[in-house]
DNA sequence: GTTCACGATAGTGTATACAATTTTATCTTT
DNA sequence: AAAGATAAAATTGTATACACTATCGTGAAC
């Protein structure tokens, strides 16, 4: 799809934003990525646009690259798009499902408690984004997978931004919830839970309290 | 959000390629696209790379850039998420329509009945996609908007590849049928018009016979 | 006559150069 | 001392240059 370079910053740049390493309304300049990383400002730029149309980063006219702050509105917006994606994902889910495929979300969530377990927050907050798409993908729809990947990856940013003490081990459960049902082929339940899952996180943030964007941050090292 | 030069040239490409003036496998060579709107190669590859990020292009390292071609499999797989995507967006639709969100459809399509009659290929096309856009942005949900867009035109490359006279009046009717079930508040009826719409739209596409792609495609000027 | 090899040509991938704009610092003015 | 103007530095936007790869055509070998 695209080179090879490039697709590498364009990955350490996602994973610095995804695992709150460089802050919304950080200034990515170009010159200092371009050394970072050993290349020149055209393959940074290139990656830069890229990260743009994922909505990490947001690029003002002959100003620069910022680490995108999503707004409240954007925020709602995100997560009501994805309610609407993984309700029905949840019942196209039951409609082909195999013993293996359930066996493989278990195997996920036996990561995730893992990693909750460890306090690793960056694996945590990363594994419990690719549950969701796990099972996108896993229904073989590769399209689906990646719309969402990105609405998730948005979604890490956002939790960043206004969350408030959200337990990870709470998510878990619910995944695990979620997969019981799944495995019992409930379908009310499954859509149910997974619905109400995602407004538990949503409901977790707090819209109200903004918190300050950072500016400084050159945590790529 | 990007350059205004960039953005003139991935709109222009993108409308050549939604309204079928470039076909599938179209070699798009840097130059010659950089000679045609009197720019630098360093602006058409930016419009490339995005363009490759919507799926209207592909890119091979090396070879350059070509009108995409999307495969059957990924034809369905995007039809699919299609159908999950509005079928909640019509129920989200009517938690909060209104007399004036239910007029706004009907002016829509009266345009796309007009265009329908006089044969306008191109206004056509785009404005029965539309109507689906118009739908997302009148639930006020531009996450939603943005992303049901850019489905839409992937939808219009495959419905160039594989269409077999897929009545375009047809789409306007299910349009209009649907619109009525939103103004009489039918939940179930209008989720599973909308249903219908899109598998009848892709029904309509004849995946055993694969069009040749073209290749020659001056069709800018 | 077909196939392979090789050179010429064209095209992409990356770096650098230069113009235009913004940001920062210094100096002046009130 | 604070506010504003001006110059210097830094940064972005675009074009160009150059190296590398692929494509095409010609010719030789079989």
């Amino acid at each position: 799809m695209e080179n090879s370079t490039t697709f590498t910053i364009v990955e350490a740049l996602t994973r610095a934003i995804v695992e709150h390493r460089l802050l919304p309304g950080a200034k990515l300049a170009e010159q200092k990525l371009a050394s970072h990383f050993g290349v020149s400002r055209t393959l940074i730029r290139q990656a830069l646009f890229q990260l743009s149309q994922n909505k990490l980063i947001r690029m003002e006219p002959a100003r620069g690259a910022f680490v995108a702050a999503p707004s409240v509105q954007e925020a709602q917006q995100v997560f009501s798009v994805r309610r609407m994606i993984e309700a029905e994902m949840v019942r196209g889910f039951l409609k082909e499902v195999t013993p293996a495929k359930i066996k493989a979300l278990k195997a996920h969530i036996k990561q995730e408690r893992e990693a909750v377990h460890q306090e690793d927050v960056p694996g945590r907050t990363e594994l419990l984004g690719d549950f969701h798409v796990r099972m996108a993908k896993l229904m073989g729809n590769q399209v689906l997978a990646e719309i969402l990947g990105e609405l998730i990856s948005r979604c890490a940013l956002i939790t960043l931004m206004y969350q408030s003490r959200h337990a990870a081990q709470h998510s878990t459960e619910e995944h695990e919830a979620i997969v019981v049902a799944l495995a019992e082929k409930d379908e009310a339940l499954a859509v149910q839970l997974m619905n109400d899952h995602l407004i538990h996180v949503e409901a977790s943030l707090t819209f109200d309290r903004k918190i300050p964007t950072h500016d400084i941050a050159l945590a790529l090292a």
